[in-house]
DNA sequence: AAGTCGGGGCA
DNA sequence: TGCCCAGACTT
């Protein structure tokens, strides 16, 4: 068999396999250029299962570009709240706007326009493009990579942009006249479901007598692929501030900073300690410490005893958080303190951190990075119940 | 080309 | 517990 026989088959049969095989998902179930796009930026990074939750809850907050396009931004983040990534939600919701502004709110269908909304890149262009508008463009993602470089025997090593060029440059050769929007749909299933990463399922492939690794027996370690370098560990110490008085019931969050790591988002008050050999720090340096940092804020508390400790991986940092309950107190020079720090410090109102006192239904309100929202619900959880 | 940016599934 | 998954943006 020539290889144009074998990229025949190929077409064929995986499209055959796809329209007996193909999943119901909420996306799939109207070809709405919006909601396509939506589980697009939602699927990066992210598997299909997760995703499914997440995407319904999003198209009945803002059920078109409209209704995302004029929500508050919080709002957007409260519905991404647990997926990760939170720069696709933002950037979406930026593209959102390009969209009503430039396009009148219906999701080009043209190659340029796609490609110039925030967020979306080779991958995401090519799959809004022949999914919803079944134009013959490729959308190589991690899944159809795989799939290729097993079926084709490709040995380049996938995390090369010219890997992803040349792999764009054959999914076009495959598309079979007037299916893009299936074929590049089956692709990916057959990724997801059969051409798995570990143990792929061969024996229901629908490719299988034609697949060069299969035939090579080499199909368990292709793709081809650089490892990513490990996270960098951090220490912090996480001060989990109890409100007295007006505050009582309620605990300290802050808002991070407007650019960089989880953006905009809330937390709980916490400090970078450095690195001890030994691993984590003795819980009375790791006090006193916390409550330093609060008093440069402004914020007067005392320790009242370790909490938990918690672990978060980003993909390049591992936080190891040590966390410990404290007690706001009354110190009135407080405010004239943070007021005359603020004075020499010369704070813009627009950069201050945002502090704020919250109960245990106001974490409705503001969205949190998992970690903390895990910490909270641990504490909120803890409390004697009130009648 | 290399670094930044989350979170979940699996053995 | 450790390993795997990998798309867009920035520098």
């Amino acid at each position: 068999m020539n290889q144009t026989e074998q990229k025949k088959f190929f077409s064929h049969h995986l499209l055959e396999w796809y329209m007996q095989n193909k999943r119901d998902l909420p996306w799939r179930r109207h070809r709405n250029p919006y909601y396509i796009w939506v589980s697009e930026i939602m699927l990066q990074q992210t598997r299909v299962d997760t995703v499914i939750p997440y995407f319904n809850r999003f198209i009945e907050r803002f059920p078109t570009v409209e209704d995302l396009a004029d929500a508050p931004e919080q709002d957007v983040l409260k519905c991404w709240e647990g997926l990760g990534y939170y720069s696709r939600a933002r950037n979406l919701q930026a593209a959102a706007k390009q969209v009503k502004e430039l396009h009148g709110g219906q999701v080009p269908d043209d190659k340029a326009a796609v490609f110039a909304l925030k967020g979306v890149g080779p991958y995401t262009a090519g799959a809004v493009l022949s999914i919803a508008f079944n134009k013959p463009e490729p959308a190589v993602d991690g899944n159809v990579m795989r799939v290729l470089s097993r079926y084709f025997l490709i040995e380049d090593d996938i995390m090369k942009a010219s890997t992803r060029s040349f792999m764009e440059g054959l999914v076009v050769e495959l598309i079979p006249e007037g299916r893009a929007s299936d074929f590049n749909q089956a692709l990916m299933e057959l990724g997801a479901l059969v051409c798995t990463p570990k143990s792929p399922h061969c024996l229901t492939c629908p490719v299988m007598e034609h697949c060069a690794a299969r035939l090579e027996g080499v199909e368990e370690s292709l793709p081809v692929k650089t490892k990513a370098k490990p996270p960098r560990p951090e220490h912090r110490v996480v001060a989990l501030v109890e409100g007295s008085g007006e505050h009582a019931g309620k605990v300290l969050i802050r808002q991070r900073p407007q650019e960089g790591l989880l953006a905009r988002m809330w937390e709980l008050p916490h400090v970078q300690v450095p690195q001890s050999r030994s691993g984590r720090i003795p819980d009375e340096p790791a006090m006193d410490i916390a409550i330093g940092s609060l008093l440069e804020e402004g914020i007067a508390a005392r320790p009242e005893g370790y909490m938990m400790d918690a672990e978060h991986t980003f993909s390049h940092i591992h936080w190891n958080l040590q966390v410990y309950r404290c007690r706001e107190e009354f110190m009135p020079v407080a405010a004239e303190t943070r007021a005359a720090y603020e004075a020499v410090a010369a704070v813009p109102e627009s950069t201050a951190t945002e502090y704020r006192w919250i109960a245990e239904e106001d974490m409705a309100l503001y969205a949190f990075p998992n970690v903390f929202l895990k910490i909270l619900r641990e504490y909120f959880k803890s409390l004697p119940a009130t009648p």
